[in-house]
DNA sequence: GCCATTATATGATGCATATCATATTATAAG
DNA sequence: CTTATAATATGATATGCATCATATAATGGC
């Protein structure tokens, strides 16, 4: 083996990394090969070398984003109890911060609607992505929460949809005001605020 | 004034009706011009004559639409009071049938996430249509609720991200089912269910 | 330092698409 | 019926992009 064996493997991971960027700001169709390449320091030649194709690329940014959102979020709530660690997801989720930057962003507000046009291998990764991160915010709910994983999945539909929506509002500080209030509901949706608590 | 002297605009108008429909399914880079213009059953020379650019089609699309859809949810709501009006909207909205059929549904929904890679005029035409939206749904809220506007963009964000969240599921059965969950909350959300609802 | 081999680059191909120039067709007025 | 003109069609151009064939460069073992 002449180059070290883990040159490729880094490459390769360079490339995807340079994907789950240009994947979430300019859309799977609005992003081509030659330029990701170019962003990973490479140019348009070697592409099939590492992929069998575009589609195969862009399910592999996928992937990659919603594991390295799941890292970031892991970091953030780590060694906090269950209603702190939701609401610091929802502090940092349903944000300016998060509304300025799709790139590095949750895949899900980044694509949803680009999604159910994507081939099966995109679908099946974005879907396996959102399911993961159901869960995980299904696993801090309460425990007396008749359902959780429906109430989880009802949370992010509405956290995702708070951010993708306020990305089409042309006014910053609006949208951040609007963001703000968006992210209270939702924390009081969560099911530890003061009894009372409905769905 | 050789041909009739609405010819024109009706042909216009078809162009942008296939154009909306073309637009929510395919996504606007997921569509030609050529495309559009034969399903309105004509070809693509023609175009230039009624669009400047294919942005101002694709603009115009969204604005359609909305009207549409708009449309389409005044009259499933005449003569309803206001929380049957609410009730009968989420029950038309967060649905399998709009899971599956985009192309007619709220553009919402089906562009979200394509919205901010478009230009300003796309942008501003779906601007206006999401606070057109808001207000209509605003609008039937209690009046006793302190922030009707706040309340109803938070809803239309979970009717519009469980509606896409919901097209990413591939199991259609499933992608039902929790539709279901969606919408009993969703409601349950709306303010005129038994007191104690929050937010 | 040289070789075999692996990784990347150069360049080509074919296809799709936005845009535009020019030709053709349809129709209302005379 | 003829004609002037508005509406649409034909065809061309240019560009961008996915994919692939072939050439060059990099590197660990000898």
């Amino acid at each position: 083996m002449r180059y070290s064996d883990t040159h490729k493997q880094e490459t390769r991971k360079k490339v995807v990394k340079a994907a789950a960027k240009a994947v979430r700001l300019r859309g799977p169709e609005g992003v081509g090969v030659a330029e990701i390449m170019a962003e990973a320091g490479l140019t348009h030649g070697g592409f099939y070398a590492h992929f069998p194709s575009k589609e195969a690329l862009v399910a592999a940014a996928i992937e990659e984003a919603f594991r390295a959102s799941a890292q970031r979020f892991e970091k953030l709530t780590e060694g906090l109890d269950a209603p702190a660690a939701l609401a610091a997801f929802a502090d940092a989720y349903v944000t300016p911060e998060h509304r300025a930057h799709p790139e590095r962003g949750c895949p899900i507000a980044a694509l949803s609607s680009d999604l159910p046009r994507q081939g099966p291998q995109v679908r099946a990764a974005y879907e396996a992505g959102v399911r993961g991160l159901i869960r995980r915010i299904a696993g801090w709910l309460p425990t007396q929460e008749p359902d959780r994983e429906s109430l989880a999945a009802s949370l992010v539909a509405e956290m995702a949809g708070a951010v993708a929506l306020s990305r089409a509002m042309s006014d910053a500080a609006a949208a951040g005001r609007w963001l703000a209030d968006a992210r209270a509901r939702i924390k009081s949706r969560m099911g530890f605020d003061a009894a009372g608590s409905q769905s």
